[in-house]
DNA sequence: ACGAATGTACGACTTTTCTCGTACAGGGCG
DNA sequence: CGCCCTGTACGAGAAAAGTCGTACATTCGT
């Protein structure tokens, strides 16, 4: 079927854990990073329901540094990433991490 | 000046970060480890108010193994050590992480 | 169709972390 | 004193994580 007309039509998920396979270890490995948990907090600070590119960070690393980063977030579970055209675009997964982690987000705000 | 008789003479603290000096990346890093995630929930719902040797603990594990991941946990700011005799005993840092990344606790021991 | 832009894939190198054997320190107890 | 016990210190090897250059894929705009 093709999507009815005005349907929000996003692109799909990249391949991610789903919500009850999310670990608190590993979230908090992915987290342990400085880059990672920047990326986390803005978009979470910033978080205007939209999905961010990673150029939108504005990080002065080379551009496979930041592909790995993003990796290892989004395997974690942290962020979704879709594919936007040419650009991968991330988003907290706010809601999952609520669900599984209550408090963790709170956490990361406040640092 | 000696102890006043009846006072609670405790052995030092080992060295380890003050509180205003906790990071949580620090602290995640720390936590990330299966095993210290472990020793830490232990410690939280087995609160006794008591120093534990950390072979209470019962992990089969070398014992060079255990002393390099307890010295992990107090240096990320977890744990406080003590040597009492021969033994060197942990208590979860709890006033101070409470103080400093509230909510932290409660998802280590949910998890 | 061409070039510019975004970002991946792969691979090599470096750095950090983990693991654990061995040797040793120091207290408690016979 | 001699022995056991808890645990450290040191160091070497293995494994994991981070860093980044280069080449490539895809898409957008002209």
């Amino acid at each position: 079927m093709t999507p009815a007309a005005g349907a929000e039509t996003r692109p799909p998920l990249l391949p991610e854990p789903a919500t009850d396979e999310l670990r608190l270890e590993t979230i908090m490995g992915a987290l342990a990073e400085p880059l990672r948990m920047t990326v986390a907090r803005e978009l979470l600070v910033n978080s205007d329901d939209f999905d961010h590119p990673c150029g939108w960070f504005g990080f002065d690393r080379p551009k496979s540094s930041l592909t790995h980063h993003f990796k290892v977030l989004r395997e974690a579970g942290v962020i979704h990433q879709r594919q936007y055209g040419l650009e991968r675009r991330s988003r907290l997964r706010t809601e999952d991490l609520n669900a599984r982690f209550p408090g963790l987000l709170e956490l990361v705000a406040a640092s």
